[in-house]
DNA sequence: TAAATTCCCATAAAATCCCATTTTTTTCTT
DNA sequence: AAGAAAAAAATGGGATTTTATGGGAATTTA
C-alpha cells in the first residue's frame, strides 16, 4: 500500500533557495518516511545526476530504499552497479521538509535546472519532479505536439493494456 | 540499520594536507563508530592499496569491521586471504576526524591519486571515495558518454528490474 | 634542530531556526 | 448561497548556528 504522488503546483523560490512543497505532496512524503512521526521533519532524497534530464527527481525514503536494495542485488564491480551507485548514492542530496512545509534547493541544483524565482512541481508515480516553469513549458509543448499527431479519436489509455503483455510479473 | 553515505562534495586541501569532510558524511562516520560519542574524534579507515583504483576508499569502523570478519572466515594460508590481508590490513590508514571536521591526507596518498589543491568526495554505499577532481571528471565523462549513447528516454533504472530475473535469491 | 604533525583559535559564508504576515482554502452560520 | 470565521498553506525576514577554511603556536618526529 504505497502512497503515490498526484497533482502539480507552482511555488515561489526565495533568495535562500527555500520553496514550499505542495501540501498534498507533503502528506505522501510523511507517510513514506518510516522514521517520521507528527512533529518531525520528514525526509526525502533529491536525485539530480542524469544530465539528460532537465528536472530534479525527488524520492521518498521508502522509494529510495527500494532502489538501494535493488542496487545491492547487482553484482559488485559491474558497470551497471557502478553507474547506478554514482547516480543514486553520489549524485543525490538527502534533505527534509522543514516545519513550514518548505524545502531548500541548494544553489548548485537551482543552477543545474535553471530555477530562478519559481519552481514547478509535478507528480510522477512514487516520485515527484521539480522543474523550472519555463523548461517544463517547453517540454509540455513537445508532448502536445505529439498528441496532436495522433488520430482525432485515439485514446492514450490504450497504452495501459500493453502492460498486460509483459512476460514477467 | 546501517547508515549509509549519500551525496558528493568538493573541498579545498591546504598546504598541510587538511581537508574538510562534507558535513553529511561526518554524521555517518560518527554513527558508524561504536566508540564515538559527542566530543570525541570519530575514526575511519582509508584503504589505498588497489592500484587499479584512482581514488582513496574510506571505510567507517563498522564497515571495516565487517570486512575484517569476512577475511577471518577465509582459510588461513589461502592466497585470497593473504591478498585481502595485504590490502585491508597493510595498505590502509586508520585516522580520525578532527574537531573542525577535517581529515589530514598524508602527502604520499595525495601524490598517489594526484590531489593538489582540491579533493572531490563521493558517496558509494557504505564507503565514500576521495578523488582528484580532474581524475573524477575524466572518469565521469565516460559514464556521461555512455548515458548519452542511450535512447533519449532510456531509464537507467531498467537495470534494477534485471535483478528480478536472477536465478538465485 | 629542521620538518612535519597536532592543537588551538579566528572568520566569512552558508545553512538552519524561529517568528510574523499574507494568502488561500475550508468550515460555519445565517 | 453568501458572507464571516477559522484553519491551513505559502511566504518573508532576522537571528543563530554550522561549515569550510586559514593561520600560528606548541609538540612530536626523524
Amino acid at each position: 500500500m504505497v502512497r503515490r504522488f498526484r497533482g502539480e503546483g507552482l511555488n515561489k523560490v526565495d533568495s535562500k533557495g527555500r520553496v514550499s512543497i505542495p501540501a498534498l505532496f507533503r502528506r505522501v512524503i510523511e507517510v513514506c518516511d518510516p522514521a517520521w512521526t507528527e512533529g518531525l521533519h520528514p525526509e526525502l532524497v533529491i536525485v539530480y545526476g542524469d544530465n539528460r534530464k532537465k528536472f530534479l527527481e525527488c524520492y521518498t525514503i521508502d522509494a529510495i530504499d527500494e532502489v538501494d536494495e535493488k542496487i545491492n542485488d547487482l553484482p559488485r564491480g559491474s558497470i551497471q552497479r557502478k553507474m547506478l551507485e554514482r547516480l543514486f548514492h553520489g549524485q543525490s542530496f538527502p534533505t527534509s521538509v522543514d516545519d513550514t512545509g518548505r524545502l531548500v534547493i541548494p544553489h548548485r541544483l537551482r543552477e543545474k535546472i535553471g530555477i530562478k524565482a519559481e519552481a514547478y512541481f509535478i507528480a510522477s508515480g512514487d516520485t515527484f519532479q521539480i522543474w523550472s516553469p519555463e523548461t517544463f513549458q517547453q517540454d509540455q509543448e513537445k508532448t502536445n505536439a505529439w498528441l496532436q499527431s495522433l488520430p482525432e479519436d485515439f485514446d492514450p489509455l490504450i497504452y495501459l493494456d500493453a502492460s498486460d503483455r509483459k512476460i514477467d510479473e
